[in-house]
DNA sequence: CAAAGATAATGACATATATCAATATATCTA
DNA sequence: TAGATATATTGATATATGTCATTATCTTTG
C-alpha cells in the first residue's frame, strides 16, 4: 500500500461511513481530530500488545485487525477481527490502563490514535456518546458470551463452522471470500491445534459444505454450516 | 432464613457496604431507593432466565448467586459467583433489553431491583456514576478474558485449580470454606462433566493439595494450586 | 424410621482431540 | 532460478476427556 494515498480527510469524513461518531458534533470531532495520529502499519505489524499500558482510544479505518489474547504455552485465542470503521476498544480504559489483549493487522491498514483523556472527557459531558460507547461495549460482550458457548460447548466441526460463518457474515461479508488469515488463525479462533482445524476443513470440503482453495473460500451449503453450528 | 430479619435500610445503608453507590449524593441515593423493589429468593430460585426481557437493575444484598449461559445439550458455563453487595449487570441494558445470562440463587439471598429507566437516567446526569460503572463493566470484562484463557487453553487440573482459588479468593474470602455449590456446579464453572470434576478433586485430595469433606473445602497448598493452574 | 429421591463417587470403556513425524506446497530471498 | 524458509497437509499414535453403568452416600419426606 502506497504511504501517500491516505485517508485523512479527518473525523467527520469518517463520520459518514460509521455510526460510531453520530453522537458527537462538530466541536467534539474537531476535539478528537486535534489529537489525532494516523499511523500506517503493514500486514503482520503489532499495533499494541497485552501487557502494555493502554494511552490511547484505537480507531480503525483501513484495513483489518485481529485481537487475540496470548495465553500459555504460545497459544493465542484470537478473539475477532475489527473492520474500518470501528474502533478497537478493551476494558484497561477504565481499568488498570493496561492492554489485556493483543491487536495485530492482518491486512495493511491505517488506524487513528486518539489520547485516552480527549475520549473521556468526550464520555464525560455527552451522555449520548456515553450511551453509544456503553452500548458498543454491551454488543461486544454479547458476542464474547457467544464465543464462550462456541469455545466450550462445542466440537471441532461446530466451531469451524462458525469461525467460516463468521468470517462470511461479519469480517468480509462477501461469499465467495478471501481471507489473510492463516491455519493458525483459524485453529486461534477456534481453539483447536492448527492439524485439527485442517482437518475439519478437509472433511466440509469432502462433504461439499464448502469449497478452498487456498485462502479463498466459498461457503455453498451455508444452511448445513448452521446447522452443524447448532448441535455442536 | 427468617423473612423478618430483612435488610431494609434503603440505598444508603448499603453505600457503607459496598463502592458501587459512592459517586451518587443524597437526593440520588433517594431516586434510587424511590423506585427499590426488594425481593428475598429462596436457595435454588430462579432470579430471572437468559431470553427473557431485562426490566431491572439488580442489587444483591445478602446470600449468594450463580450466573450462568445456558448454552446447548441442558448444559451451562456458570460465569461467576456473586456475593453481597454487588450489581448483577448484564449487557443486554445497553444492547437489545435481553438477558444474556440466567441468575440463580445458590443460598437465601435478597435483592433489590430498580427499574433501567431510573439507572440509566442516573448514568447520563452523573459522569462519575457512569465512570463507576464503566470501571465494573471493564473489571467484569477483564475477568471474562482470564475465564476464557482458562477455559479453552488450560488442562482440567488447572480449570479445577482456577475454580478452587477463585471460590477461596473472590467468593467465600476464607479458608477452609463451605460451599453450597454441588459437584455438577463445579463442572459448570470449569467446562467439564461432573465426573471429570469429582476426578480432579479426588486426585488433589490424594496428593494432600486440598482437603474435601462433602461441601467442605480447605487449600491446604495454595502454591501448589497456582502452580497447577500455570502449567495448565 | 424407612422409603424414595437426589447427589456423589468410582470403574470400564469409547472417542474427540493433541502431538509427533513426514511430506508437500507456497513464499521469500540471494 | 535455486535454495531456503515458512506454511499447509496428511497419517500414525498417544492422551485427555466424555459417556455409561454401578454403587455409595446424603437428603428429603411421609
Amino acid at each position: 500500500m502506497n504511504q501517500h494515498t491516505q485517508y485523512s480527510k479527518g473525523c467527520a469524513a469518517c463520520q459518514d461511513r460509521t455510526d460510531i461518531f453520530g453522537g458527537l458534533c462538530q466541536s467534539e470531532l474537531n476535539q478528537i481530530d486535534d489529537k489525532r495520529i494516523e499511523v500506517h502499519f503493514k500486514a503482520g505489524e503489532l499495533i499494541f500488545k497485552q501487557g502494555t499500558p493502554n494511552m490511547h482510544f484505537l480507531c480503525l479505518t483501513q484495513g483489518k485487525v485481529k485481537t487475540y489474547i496470548e495465553g500459555y504455552n504460545n497459544k493465542n485465542l484470537i478473539l475477532g477481527v475489527v473492520k474500518p470503521v470501528e474502533y478497537i476498544l478493551g476494558p484497561g480504559i477504565y481499568a488498570d490502563q493496561m492492554h489485556h489483549f493483543s491487536a495485530m493487522a492482518i491486512e495493511d491498514s491505517v488506524a487513528c490514535l486518539v489520547d485516552l483523556v480527549t475520549f473521556k472527557s468526550l464520555i464525560r459531558t455527552n451522555a449520548d456518546f456515553a450511551e453509544d460507547f456503553l452500548k458498543k461495549v454491551s454488543l461486544q460482550s454479547i458476542n464474547n458470551y457467544e464465543l464462550f458457548i462456541s469455545l466450550t460447548q462445542k466440537q471441532m466441526p461446530g466451531r469451524i463452522a462458525d469461525v467460516l460463518l463468521y468470517l462470511k457474515d461479519k469480517v468480509y461479508e462477501t461469499n465467495p471470500f478471501h481471507t489473510t488469515l492463516s491455519r493458525q488463525d483459524l485453529a486461534d479462533m477456534s481453539g483447536m491445534s492448527k492439524e485439527s482445524a485442517i482437518r475439519i476443513l478437509r472433511e466440509f470440503k469432502d462433504e461439499n459444505i464448502i469449497q478452498v482453495n487456498g485462502n479463498d473460500f466459498e461457503i455453498l451449503n451455508a444452511d448445513h454450516l448452521v446447522k452443524i453450528s447448532q448441535t455442536g
